[in-house]
RNA sequence: GGCGUCAUAGCUCAGUUGGUAGAGCAAAGGACUGAAAAUCCUUGUGUCCCCGGUUCGAUUCCUGGUGACGCCA
């Protein structure tokens, strides 16, 4: 019934039950699952990221879970390459593979791809840094206006992160970031087919608090607690850690900090939805329509 | 029961010497090419407790309610 190899994703808000359905399509498919979510990658993040269960992943065939440890450096770039080399290896065995998770850079990243940019060093990304602590934003500002004009204009210039990347690009290759900024769609051998899940926003933000005072009951503060030493680590900086952190240091209360584990995780949901509503290729859905979406893709899957 | 204080945005509160109002937080909207669950930008949403009175005009002053808090019984 499948002529070319197709890539089903499923993507969609914290929290908004990307999980089960996936378990769904996944058997009805019989395909493995790949996971686009940047924080389920690291074997470390459980309870907090809200990853499968052990009984979720022995249903179906999981990859970029516990994947890798919080003290990899890894970002979307690598996440392209590797997961565009298992995709080539799963597509040899299956017809569907179901890409699931609500990371959107990661899941632009192989549905669109990235340009071609090198990893940026430990050095460089210090030095930038420093320039920065040391001189301030209007510095760095004007450094990037010298090194790389193009992207001066057309950069956000009061976002400090973005600056400082370009800038160490700029330092590693010798030229312009924008000279590798293509901004070009890169072409895949698989078919994609978008399935978006959403909910009424109270209904969302219902689910995400409650889901938040079950992982504290599920022992997220235990998890936590071991990595204290290492909050530092950017992986660490993430809704569900930082908060407790922020707890461990005195800063907040108990109660406090749950309290703003359940906003922050609002927050990012509502950040995801704004990315998701810019994508006009995704077909949306209440992940409680399970049937609908099976005739969906279903019918999508066999013309 | 008596006396006093207070009542303004979802919350905490400013303010208007009488010309229908503004901060913080929350919230909403947006951006996004290797740190992205990160980072950054924009936006004030209102029977100013209710009924009257004075006034050209009351959220503001006055009578009376209602509610909250405090003190005294």
């Amino acid at each position: 019934m499948i002529n070319t190899p197709t890539l089903l994703v499923l993507l969609g808000p914290t929290g908004v039950g990307k999980t089960n359905i996936s378990i769904q399509l996944a058997k009805n498919f019989d395909c493995p699952i790949v996971s686009s979510d940047s924080r389920q990658f690291y074997k470390e993040l459980k309870i907090g990221t809200a990853a499968p269960s052990a009984e979720e992943l022995m249903q179906v065939q999981h990859h970029f879970i516990g994947s890798h440890s919080i003290f990899d450096e890894y970002n979307a770039g690598q996440y392209e390459k590797d997961a565009i080399q298992l995709l080539d290896g799963l597509f040899q065995k299956h017809d569907v593979v179901l890409l699931v998770g609500g990371s959107m850079m990661y899941i632009d990243a192989i549905c669109n791809g990235m340009d071609d940019i090198p990893n940026v060093d430990a050095e460089t990304r210090a030095y930038w840094q420093k320039q920065f602590a040391d001189y301030g934003l209007e510095f760095i500002q004007n450094e990037l206006k010298k090194f790389d004009p193009k992207h001066f204009e057309e950069v956000d210039l009061q976002n400090p992160k973005r600056i400082i990347h370009a800038l160490e690009i700029c330092s590693m290759i010798g030229k312009p970031y924008s000279d590798l900024r293509t901004g070009k769609k890169k072409s895949r051998n698989f078919n994609i087919l978008k399935i978006g899940l959403n909910r009424p926003r109270p209904e969302l933000y219902d689910r995400i608090n409650l889901r938040v005072d079950n992982m504290i009951a599920d022992g997220l503060l235990t998890e936590a607690e071991q990595f204290y030493s290492f909050k530092k680590l950017n992986t660490l900086n993430t809704v569900g850690y930082k908060e407790i952190y922020e707890y461990m240091d005195g800063n907040w209360s108990f109660e406090f900090a749950v309290n703003m584990i359940k906003q922050d995780s609002r927050r990012y949901a509502k950040r995801q939805l704004t990315w998701f509503n810019r994508d006009k290729e995704i077909n949306w859905f209440h992940p409680e329509n399970e049937e609908e979406i099976l005739k969906f893709v279903y019918e999508r899957l066999s013309l």
